[in-house]
Formats: structure tokens, C-alpha cells, sequence
DNA sequence: ATGGTTGGTAGCCAA
């Protein structure tokens, strides 16, 4: 089983792009994040069509995740990341896919940019990661198969940027933000893409500016985390790097797990 | 090199 995550950077700029992608790897489950969308406006119609049920967490203007699987889900488990009410950004959304031989649960994250450091930004990304590590902890309570895939804006380490001395300024290279994506590994959790990639030059993101695709001025900020139970079946993990070099490219590219069948 | 580009929106804001 293929799970996928994409930062799409908006759904209607990137339709097509979405379909060809879906086309040429056919992941069984893809989660997009940033659709920059309504749950109304969302072209639910043309995912459907190649045989995916659809899942939205939208909002006006920015944000908004997605899931598509092409096997069926009873139900959205979460909208929204569960820890405080006062939260209106759409960045959290969660179901329970059927897998051949059980199931595996897909909690899709587009974790706070956060920068500027030093603004609230940059705490409520804090906050966020709180949370997030939260949820992870009663997830694993339930000792079940789930990964927890997503636009994290977290580098994890200098090996995860062409540059890393270019980045210490920036919210997703702070020592706290590094800390708390450390926390959640720390869990118990498997950075899948790690595991199978342990060196440096794997990269999901490339900025629109200063030549950074030309340049490959990237960073890994894109990531799969999976629970021992899912982490136990992993097979393989790959990045779609082909995506950033299309007309009209996202600036973050897909990154892909092959779960084993029980 | 304190720049540069894109998407959604109609506020320039977010990234």
C-alpha cells in the first residue's frame, strides 16, 4: 500500500499537475496539504473520477488539507488538530483507511510555517507541535498501525538543507522547532525517508526565488512518521523530486511510503 | 547580493 503527501500550494493552480502526478504513481493514499480552499470549492469531482474518495478540511485564502484513497473510509476521524477550541486555521485532518488485511490510520499535517522568529507566529507553531505531540501520544496508546505525513516546515537536521547556514534565522531550523520534531521521534515514531535515505541530499522543497531549483537550494521539510506498527510493514520510501521541474510546479514536491500487506 | 517568486485575493498577506 502507497501512502503519498504533497503540499500542493493551491488546488486550483495545481489541478493538473495533481491529476498527471496521481496518473504516473498511483499512490492508494494521498494527502495534500495548502489546497487554499473552501470544502465547496474543492474539485472533489475530478479525484473521483480516478477512483478516490475524498476527504476536505478547507478554509478561505490559505491553508486547507486533503486526503484521497482509492480504498473506502467510514468516516473523517478528526478535523482540525484536537488542544485548543480557539484554533481556526484548517491544518489537521485525519481518517482511518482500509489496508489489505486491516487498517491504517492517516492523520495529514501542514504544521505552522512560523517564521518570523520571535512573533507570535513562531509560538503558535510551538503550541502546534504541542499539540501535535499530543495526539501522537494517545494514538500510540492504541498500539495500531498510523503515520502522521504532512508539510511539517521542520529541517531536522544540516544534512536536511543544501545550505543549512542560510537557514538558522529561519522558524524551521530553531533549535526548539528541531527539539520538538526530536520529541515526536522520540515517541516512537520512525522518520520513514530517514530510515531508508540515512544521507544528506534528499530534498522536498525548492523556493520559487533567487534560482533555488537551479541551484538545488533545497531543504527536507516534507515528512512521514510512522508508529511501530506501521513502521514494521515499511518496504520503502521514496521523493517524487520529477514534480519541481514541471510548467507551473509547487514548491515542495511528493514524498511516498510502501507499506507491506498483512 | 537584506534580494527574489508564487498563489489567493482584492487587505498585500502567507510562504
Amino acid at each position: 500500500m502507497k501512502i503519498a503527501t504533497w503540499n500542493i500550494n493551491g488546488v486550483k493552480a495545481r489541478l493538473e499537475g495533481a491529476v498527471t502526478w496521481l496518473r504516473e504513481t498511483s499512490p492508494d493514499v494521498a494527502c495534500f496539504q495548502e489546497i487554499k480552499s473552501v470544502d465547496e470549492a474543492f474539485p472533489a469531482e475530478a479525484f473521483e473520477e480516478l477512483g478516490y474518495n475524498v476527504a476536505v478540511h478547507g478554509q478561505k485564502g490559505f491553508n486547507g488539507v486533503a486526503i484521497l484513497a482509492k480504498r473506502p473510509f467510514d468516516e473523517v476521524t478528526v478535523r482540525g488538530l484536537p488542544g485548543d477550541a480557539n484554533d481556526s486555521h484548517a491544518r489537521y485532518i485525519e481518517v482511518i483507511v482500509a489496508r489489505p488485511g486491516g487498517v491504517v490510520r492517516v492523520g495529514n499535517l501542514y504544521l505552522p510555517n512560523g517564521n518570523p522568529v520571535g512573533t507570535d507566529k513562531f509560538s503558535y507553531k510551538l503550541a502546534w507541535m504541542q499539540r501535535l505531540r499530543k495526539r501522537a501520544v494517545d494514538l500510540l496508546k492504541l498500539e495500531e498501525p498510523f503515520v502522521l505525513v504532512g508539510d511539517y516546515n521542520v529541517i531536522p537536521e544540516p544534512i536536511d538543507a543544501k545550505n543549512p547556514q542560510a537557514w538558522t534565522q529561519d522558524a524551521l531550523f530553531q533549535p526548539e522547532t528541531r527539539a520538538a520534531y526530536r520529541s515526536l521521534l522520540n515517541l516512537g515514531l520512525t522518520d520513514t525517508v530517514r530510515a531508508c535515505y540515512p544521507g544528506p541530499g534528499l530534498y522536498t522543497f525548492w523556493d520559487y526565488q533567487a534560482g533555488a531549483w537551479q541551484k538545488d537550494h533545497g531543504i527536507r521539510i516534507d515528512h512521514i512518521l510512522a508508529s511501530p506498527q506501521a513502521a514494521d510493514r515499511l518496504v520503502a520510501a521514496g521523493v517524487d523530486k520529477f514534480t519541481r521541474g514541471w510548467e507551473k510546479p509547487s514548491d515542495h514536491v511528493p514524498v511516498w511510503i510502501e507499506l507491506a500487506d498483512d
